[in-house]
DNA sequence: CCGCATCCGGGGCGATACTG
DNA sequence: CAGTATCGCCCCGGATGCGG
């Protein structure tokens, strides 16, 4: 909440999302759009709850964040960008991107996970490389929740939730699931390390890395 | 030095980078390239010594920035990014964009200013609208230091420092002269209000905004 | 001078408990 | 469900000292 001070554009940013954990606060509403306290809260594992409080607050008052009450029979608080809090977007997407090599390891023992979370990285670095053939659902499943990857006419798009309808569903951890999708390990490997995978299989062939 | 332990390319690129003023540290790295303490300090007001050189410890332990001990008759050491340091341009080149509403209004009473730090937005919303003239260099001269912004060519660079041979010198505070520069302050008025402008004025106006 | 290290308040942060 | 309350700690900010 303490301000540099300066005059210049990047300590003015950071004047307003670089206190700890703001960036990730708007990571969470940009991946899952209005969200419930509790809901952001399951996304932030680590955050205390009055940090969250303290942070949404403080968005709200920056104009980023719209808190509005949900009419019956939803009865709850739902927090969402608002069109400044989502020109935040270049840069989660420059911070994501320079962050990725140090995602390539895999998980630390220890580390918490979301499976959304990858929702980013699956949306910049894989692609549809069959535009002309009929568009197709992917659904990666974990315990830390689910991701449907849309693919068809060259587009790729990735979101928090399940599908209704699934051509293949991906169960497992979710980089051994981004791993098969980019093509970075063979099918037949992730099955055998305990990854399942039900339904048509041509449709993570389809999909291969930027 | 706390990490998120999220396993998400986000929250590894705050672990990081997401520290108070290491953003800043970058900031002042890429507009000066290889610096000295002092310098850095000089640019970056309000930061208290011992944590500029902690930051500056972990970001050569992170690989982004390298230690020099120059040679005599320098017998300084020089702070310098590495190439992964340098990959954070997108990163700052997002936060200064998002930045910029912030700015517009001028300095608040106070506020710390250094001619350079608007090297970044005059690179960013500055043009050559003359390409075929030739090229022209223009020096912002300040209390704070001074800017070069060279333009040719339909290209503009700014950089901290002073010009060899300016073909136009615009002496007083920077924010004004970037006014100017942009061709939201006229000329006449910017005199009136104690702005010095010495030499080809041609230069100031085939610049304008993008 | 340059590049720090040390010391010392104050406040942001982290964890847990509790509540309308 | 959506927070508030509380408390300890450590990071930060500011000042000073100090060896090369």
């Amino acid at each position: 909440v303490r301000s540099y001070g300066q005059y210049c554009a990047l300590a003015k940013s950071l004047d307003v999302v670089g206190d700890r954990w703001t960036l990730l606060v708007v990571r969470e509403l940009m991946l899952r759009g209005p969200s419930r306290y509790t809901d952001l809260r399951e996304g932030l594992p680590g955050i205390a709850t009055n940090l969250l409080a303290d942070r949404l607050r403080v968005l709200e008052r920056a104009g980023l964040l719209a808190r509005e009450d949900a009419p019956p029979p939803i009865a709850t608080t739902l927090f969402s960008l608002t069109s400044r809090g989502a020109e935040l977007r270049p840069v989660l997407d420059a911070l994501v991107n320079w962050g990725v090599p140090y995602i390539a390891e895999g998980p630390a023992p220890g580390e918490e996970l979301r499976s959304h979370w990858l929702a980013w990285p699956a949306e910049q670095f894989l692609r549809d490389d069959e535009p002309d053939s009929p568009p197709a659902t992917i659904e990666v499943r974990s315990d830390s929740g689910s991701v449907v990857i849309e693919v068809g006419g060259g587009e790729l798009r990735a979101r928090p939730g399940r599908a209704a309808l699934a051509d293949v569903v991906i169960e497992g951890d979710p980089h051994s699931a981004f791993r098969v999708l980019s093509g970075q390990l063979p099918l037949h490997v992730a099955r055998a390390m305990g990854v399942h995978v039900h339904g048509d299989t041509r449709a993570i062939a389809r999909v291969s890395r930027i």
